[in-house]
RNA sequence: GCGGAUAUGGUGUAAUUGGUAGCCACGUCAGACUUAGGAUCUGAUGCCGAGAGGCGUGGGGGUUCGAGUCCCUUUAUCCGCACCA
């Protein structure tokens, strides 16, 4: 009986379904496991072979762990809200949640036909109201909460409230936006609408006026892991700095505390080191510059300040406050002139002119503190509003910045570290001795840092400061697919939406455009209102349904919490994560942050939301090219083009294989091909090829329904593995898929004889074959922990190759449970066939039994000089000296060590590996 | 510019973690069985060389009895951040 993929497939997809397979409960008699894939994002163009890549492996892992005795959760929805459905919506008219449905069908469809074991009775869709319900209650929660620095978490607003009641601002340490002071006697005689502005500097979800990046042909605002180089990363359209009011996340307030936690995490160096770097955290000083002729101080940042004897001027970003009050009569007109310009300046522009030196003076002066000079204040954007305090002391000694600058306006450079060529470029030293610098003067750079901090705090001109890179995360989108904030409006001041009126529905709409005065969509609908009052028009990001969907597995359908304190204490967090890196600093920092906000409350019992974490490499696409003959429509084989004048043109991969036309299959392919000639090789056409990102224009779609089609779920699912290590990124070529489906067809094959009856003996098993078996279970698991999937599948292969044809029960039985998690449809099946009644995923994982492994004797390659002269078997209980001996006294060893004895002979782990003479 | 990763046959890759480089596949070649083969089975296949032998893990250097693996240096590709003070 031949292998039938499609009816196998097809019949145990159906009794998976019907008998509830993969339900899951919590269970606290059994070890629980949650893995986790990133929930996708439904599109209108369907999975393509790289979508399922991560979603294979966390299968693969489950249904080992599950095998293994574990109770695993594994579950899957979809992340309903976001930008390209209403893009589609605008351009069409057909509501999003119409699209979003088709979509999510298409996924469920072309999932199914994988055969993933996801319970998907714990489904969750973002853009439910039964699920947002949930995303708009941890808003409320944030807004109603402030970050304490002394405790490090979140406390009640109420209790800030009290404190700023009692001391005002005296003696608190909390994140804020900007830093205030006020007095208790102030705070009372503030009415309401001014205390929520001040609170709103405290918020961990507040409103602010702040600089945005500002989309046009999006119509909204985005986050700045949305942006790249300047455009937005979904469409590609330009970016700009605005300044507008918007709801954010202060994300920032736990900045350190998502820093400290990447150590517990068992993530890839390369994705920690991103969120460091995102995180951006820097150790400096700030230090205050005492302004000629004012009673100001500029406060600046730095992270040298060793240099300081070194700083000949200062400068400050155009968007600074100051820059009216610093600019005096003579330069008012220049600077005007040059912020005007900087304001024109698109963000992008700013970006492509990096090295464009330009900037104005102010015509103030800053006191260096050490020297005593005074030294010019300019405006310049090489230095940016937004980070530390958006002024700078310069080092053009040092620094490369600082130099291109004073080389540019002639100022002077003071070196102030030995080394370099100061008349060329400018010397970053991190080390060195100081030189021209006062009482620092001889000391290296390592200590001149430290002491500096001690001076700089001494003579009371500063202290030592944190600075970090990552910015608050605006949180609003002037947008219609999206989560409606539960907020109204009192004139300028928001409130909240009470609880129980949650969750606030997106009502429907037609026209999802902005307004023509260029309000959100929301604003078009009529009653769009909270007890008379103005409700908030825009709607949350794409990443704010994704923060918390992970807690939300384990308790979907419950209507009166997140999660059930139960469910999540016995789930607790994702013990396996699997997904794309593109995540690293978007969704994987703010599930992060939203995980340890509702930590700090009590909702969850772990801090952080994803203990080991696994990128999937990017599946490229694999073009194929032919070669028309210009001016024809003649195509030459790759081989012979060199000899003709061609053209390269995209054909469809899909009509080729292993690099071979269908020549039929391409004159159907295009009118314009109909009538097309070949000049051949060997009878073939033989297409050219090149690694392509995966898309429709270059026709290298490879969509994992036509491999299902042709070779079965359980064949693309060992494939996409044996392509390579799960976290690389590889071309996807299905020129090797038939190895993969070889093995299986020579597997099943073991199983039955050629009338299709079961072949299986009860013959005992030989000890050559327990050992091929033993060996291969040893491997396999390691294999699996290791997510070295490629290498498990070639341990199947060299197991196969190593039995032969045997049909023993008692080796085929267990390896059919070895395979099960990599191809779970045949294995069920010839698990049933064996006449179990129960699912194959409800036995146990072979174990690795080693005495099965061990030899009785074993060869020795000896070498000699870096020369593998003999091999000869030992008895194992033979020691080093007896081998020694040996090789001494026989005659072959005899004839290549000329009768002398061996200077030293190497033995590592008791196995000989050099003779040294 | 800073940070991270990768580099092995014609191709995808593997290597007990410092111990006979190239496992397992694809492809190619040869053979068997076949009316046929995009089926199945067997064998060969890193490169040069008729052979003995030599050379081989991006390049150069080092440590070591021994290096794909460790160290230094260099090149190429990919990724992240980027006037971040």
């Amino acid at each position: 009986m031949e292998y039938n993929f499609k009816q196998i497939e097809t019949k145990w997809q159906e009794l998976w379904k019907e008998r509830k397979t993969y339900r899951v409960e919590t269970d606290p008699s059994r070890p629980k496991f949650y893995v986790l894939d990133m929930f996708p994002y439904p599109s209108g163009a369907g999975l393509h072979v790289g979508h399922p890549l991560g979603y294979i492996a966390s299968d693969i892992y489950s249904r080992y762990k599950r095998l293994c005795g574990y109770n695993v959760l594994h579950p899957m929805g979809y992340d309903a809200f976001g930008l390209p459905a209403e893009q589609y919506a605008i351009q069409t008219g057909q509501h999003p949640a119409v699209t979003t449905e088709q979509n999510i069908s298409r996924y469920r469809e072309q999932l199914d036909k994988i055969g993933f074991c996801y319970d998907w009775d714990r489904e969750v869709r973002t853009c439910e109201p039964e699920y947002y319900k949930w995303t708009q209650w941890a808003f409320l929660k944030m807004y109603d909460h402030f970050y304490c620095n002394r405790s490090q978490k979140a406390c009640p607003i109420k209790e800030l409230v009290e404190a700023f009641a009692a001391n005002g601002t005296e003696g608190l340490d909390v994140a804020c936006t900007t830093p205030m002071t006020f007095t208790a006697e102030e705070w009372a005689e503030w009415n309401e609408e001014k205390r929520e502005q001040v609170l709103q500097n405290y918020r961990l979800a507040y409103r602010a006026d702040t600089m945005v990046n500002w989309c046009p042909q999006l119509g909204t605002v985005l986050a700045n892991d949305e942006v790249k180089d300047g455009l937005s990363v979904r469409g590609g359209f330009p970016v700009e700095q605005k300044r507008m009011k918007q709801w954010s996340l202060r994300v920032t307030a736990y900045a350190q505390r998502m820093l400290d936690g990447l150590d517990s995490l068992e993530w890839s160096d390369s994705l920690k080191e991103i969120q460091r770097n995102w995180i951006g955290r820097s150790v400096g000083a700030q230090v205050f510059f005492d302004v000629k002729d004012s009673e100001r101080k500029l406060e600046i940042f730095t992270t040298r300040p060793d240099t300081i004897f070194g700083v000949t001027f200062m400068v400050i970003a155009p968007e600074h406050e100051w820059v009216e009050e610093l600019t005096t009569a003579d330069n008012k007109a220049a600077v005007e002139e040059y912020i005007a310009q900087t304001k024109k300046r698109s963000e992008r522009e700013r970006i492509a002119e990096t090295r464009r030196v330009s900037g104005v003076q102010t015509g103030s002066y800053a006191i260096n503190p050490f020297t005593g000079k005074a030294i010019p204040i300019y405006v310049s954007d090489y230095v940016l509003a937004g980070y530390g305090t958006g002024a700078i002391m310069a080092v053009p000694a040092h620094d490369s910045r600082d130099y291109a600058f004073a080389r540019h306006f002639g100022i002077e450079i003071i070196p102030v570290v030995e080394g370099g060529n100061i008349e060329v470029e400018s010397y970053d030293a991190k080390s060195g001795k100081m030189i021209n610098s006062g009482f620092l003067t001889g000391k290296d750079v390592t200590e001149a840092i430290p002491a500096m901090f001690e001076e700089v705090e001494k003579r009371g001109l500063g202290k030592k400061l944190i600075n970090y890179r990552l910015r608050d995360a605006i949180f609003s989108r002037q947008r219609y697919w999206g989560e409606p904030f539960p907020v109204y409006y009192k004139g300028e001041t928001a409130y909240p939406l009470p609880e129980d009126k949650l969750p606030l529905e997106l009502p429907p709409i037609e026209n999802f455009g902005p307004t023509e005065q260029g309000e959100p969509p929301l604003a078009r609908v009529a009653d769009w209102a909270y007890e008379g009052n103005q409700l908030e028009l825009s709607t949350m990001p794409g990443f704010a349904g994704s923060s918390a969907y992970f807690l939300r597995y384990m308790d979907p359908r419950n209507s009166e919490a997140l999660v059930s304190k139960e469910a999540n204490e016995y789930w607790r967090n994702v013990d396996l994560y699997i997904g794309g890196i593109e995540h690293a600093t978007g969704h994987l920092m703010y599930s992060r942050f939203w995980n340890m906000f509702l930590y700090d409350l009590g909702y969850v019992c772990e801090s952080e939301p994803f203990k080991k974490l696994v990128n999937q490499g990017m599946i490229q696409g694999r073009s194929n090219f032919v070669y028309r003959i210009v001016g024809t429509n003649k195509f030459v084989s790759l081989g012979l083009k060199k000899d003709y004048e061609t053209q390269e043109i995209h054909v469809d991969v899909n009509i080729v294989k292993n690099d071979q036309l269908d020549l039929d299959a391409f004159r159907a392919w295009r009118p314009e091909f109909k009538d097309a000639e070949f000049i051949l090789e060997d009878g073939k056409y033989i297409c050219g090829w090149a690694i392509e990102k995966m898309s429709k224009s270059m026709f290298n779609v490879v969509n994992p329904d036509n491999i299902v089609e042709n070779y079965g779920a359980d064949t693309l699912r060992m494939y996409e593995m044996f392509l390579g290590p799960l976290e690389q990124s590889k071309p996807w070529d299905t020129n090797g898929i038939d190895g993969v489906h070889k093995f299986l067809r020579k597997f099943w094959r073991l199983f039955y004889g050629k009338e299709g009856e079961l072949a299986l003996t009860t013959e005992e098993p030989t000890p050559a074959e327990l050992k091929s078996l033993h060996k291969t279970i040893k491997k396999i698991r390691e294999d699996i922990e290791n997510f070295s999937f490629n290498t498990s599948i070639s341990a199947f292969m060299i197991c196969l190759n190593e039995l032969g044809a045997c049909h023993k029960r008692a080796i085929l039985e267990p390896l059919t449970v070895l395979i099960a998690p990599f191809a779970p449809h045949i294995a069920e099946e010839l698990w049933s066939a064996m006449g179990h009644e129960q699912t194959i995923f409800d036995a146990a994982y072979p174990v690795c039994d080693e005495k099965h492994l061990e030899e009785s004797a074993f060869e020795y390659p000896v070498m000699v000089n870096g020369k593998l002269r003999f091999k000869q078997t030992y008895a194992l209980d033979m020691t080093p000296a007896d081998i020694q001996a040996d090789i001494v006294t026989t005659e072959g060893a005899q004839k290549w060590l000329e009768g002398k004895a061996p200077k030293k002979i190497i033995v590592v782990k008791g196995k000989i590996i050099n003779i040294v003479m």
